[in-house]
DNA sequence: GTGAAAGCGCTAACAT
DNA sequence: ATGTTAGCGCTTTCAC
């Protein structure tokens, strides 16, 4: 399988005048070699380019490693469930490296289950763990205890500012907003827009989508200084209260021609506008591609989705941690800001 | 590295009352076993669901294996220096298994020069094919020369109608048009708009673009059917004259608003368009990631771009045919139409 | 037809 | 600190 030019550990032990066991202690950074041999072992490393021969690596081990993924869970039709395609993915691609990917569930409204979680996860001994954190200071002890135990981990979706992590895969949050003003008015006479937000009752967990509101926000006073901007606060877990407040603020400001909204839930959003019949004449932009999102994409309801690939970011994640711990290949980037894909019902067929 | 629960052929051997031989014998349909034996190791193989362990397979064979890709040539600044990222993608993730990546460049407006092609990537003796096809008929003979030699062949970009390709990777040209029609009007009454073509002195070869503007018609026929739509011809290769033809179009028609261009060099216009002043006045929609495409969405004078991914197209089809090959896999769908990805100066960064 | 055995490149346990 | 050796699961050659 190897290339003829390839060379092996048998042929460097025989140019150093050591054995294979010492060559291999070198290659592991093993203790118990001396300076001299290190190095002459080293040099005929670069000379001659050795790429060592994984299969027989892994072969020779014969050992399995877990990749711990810790997520919020996953629930129909919400968010966090576009995430298991790219777990799935993932464990085709790494299957066959003896690599198994557990993935670990948590409430993301509820704390203990946060760190519930990270104990089980920390109970599986993985040889990396890959985490969307929700909870910022839990988030980091768990963080702390993974350096410790010597761990890599990989932040998805949101990250913390902390040192430790090896690599992040998320979405630029501020330039999605940014990103979101400029489709939603595309640079033609705009005078008010709305904005529908998930009224929070007292969460302590920093709001996620503050800073896309800052992009939006920033794009329309630049652009548009003298649009007046509504905000209508609904609830999801409250139907009438939230039918009420589309209705009110139909009846109020019938001229309003834009719609946005920064969490994954427009299609919470569509459906109200099309009760009140008034979907065909409103201008919608919304973020993320939940089924129910596509489909007011389909029905035109929705112009435009802003969508993140979680599922990429997922299994990216999971192969920076395989590169790392297997071939032991360190990401080219730390924080890497993954494409934000513009979908309309014209290209979301072959999404 | 394999698991607990996974068996070997020595446990078949052992099971079967057959020497390790034998077995690897009926697994590879060799020749020499007989009916009874054959059965008695197909039943245990069945029953234990057994997995060849494929390290230990390439390890035992040492071999390399080589797929020929086969792109027209790389001229910088031009579509198809796109594919490079692709194949360097690709080169990493298989060089491991021992996989050769040989790229075999063709000059595509020259028909000798792809047949001189086919032959340079015959003659590499490799296990697979990926191929973009620029001439109907030649590449015909290419996969019947392909099928017979028993060799895997994937198309990107695009493909024939016939029936021996393992995979197809490439966008749905026809789509692409709706949808550039849709992005360029966007529901604002639209009254007039320009076609920039190529004009193409008596090619033999078929207008790759030919559907994309199908689709396009169509959504303006569906949709806007009295606007004007006007074509310019120019020429790549003569700008005094595609230039003459810029001014002359900009005297006749300064109401025309709406621009767009099928083929990847939008930034061709988009250089008339600024040179005439008229570039913040009007819509223009292009297509494929060029960097100079980029430049031209950055500095506002291409309002989107559709990009295709030929970069992941070849990657992919690489990946298909690796799979293949050694791992046995068939392609989930054998037409793999990708996503068009939508960009705005403000999404692109992060492309 | 079938079996035995050597070996792919590497790891790990055991010697020295 | 270094060498030796027995595998990992499979392929392949050679012998019967």
């Amino acid at each position: 399988m190897q290339k003829k030019n390839s060379i092996t550990i048998k042929d460097i032990a025989r140019q150093t005048g050591l054995s294979k066991g010492t060559v291999d202690r070198v290659l592991h950074n093993r203790e118990g070699v001396s300076k001299k041999s290190y190095e002459k072992v080293m040099r005929v490393i670069e000379e001659a380019g050795y790429q060592p021969n994984i299969y027989a690596s892994l072969l020779a081990q014969h050992k399995d490693i877990v990749i711990a993924v810790v997520l919020p869970e996953c629930v129909k039709g919400e968010f966090w469930e576009l995430a298991e395609a790219g777990l799935v993915r993932a464990r085709e691609n790494v299957s066959h490296l003896g690599v198994d990917i557990r993935r670990v569930s948590y409430d993301q409204y509820d704390l203990e289950s946060f760190r519930a979680a990270c104990d089980k996860a920390l109970a599986l001994d993985p040889a990396g763990v890959v985490v969307a954190p929700m909870f910022k200071t839990e988030t980091m002890l768990f963080a702390a205890r993974l350096q410790e135990k010597g761990i890599p981990y990989v932040y998805i979706d949101s990250k913390l500012e902390e040192d430790g992590y090896l690599a992040y895969f998320g979405m630029p949050m501020y330039k999605s907003g940014y990103l979101a003003a400029d489709l939603l008015t595309q640079g033609y006479a705009v005078d008010e827009v709305a904005i529908v937000r998930i009224r929070r009752d007292q969460q302590r967990q920093s709001d996620p989508t503050i800073n896309r509101r800052a992009g939006f926000m920033d794009y329309m006073m630049e652009h548009y200084p003298d649009c007046k901007i509504h905000t209508i606060f609904v609830r999801p877990d409250a139907p009438e209260e939230t039918a009420a407040a589309m209705d009110a603020f139909g009846a109020e400001h019938p001229e309003v021609r834009h719609v946005v909204m920064f969490n994954s839930r427009i299609y919470l959003t569509a459906a109200h506008l099309e009760r009140l019949g008034v979907a065909d004449k409103i201008r919608v932009v919304g973020f993320d591609n939940l089924a129910s999102n596509l489909a007011a994409l389909q029905r035109g309801t929705v112009n435009l989705l802003i969508a993140q690939h979680i599922d990429e970011q997922a299994s990216m994640a999971i192969q920076a941690l395989v590169d790392y711990s297997i071939f032991k290949k360190v990401p080219a980037h730390r924080d890497n800001y993954m494409h934000m894909d513009i979908l309309t019902r014209y290209n979301v067929e072959y999404y």
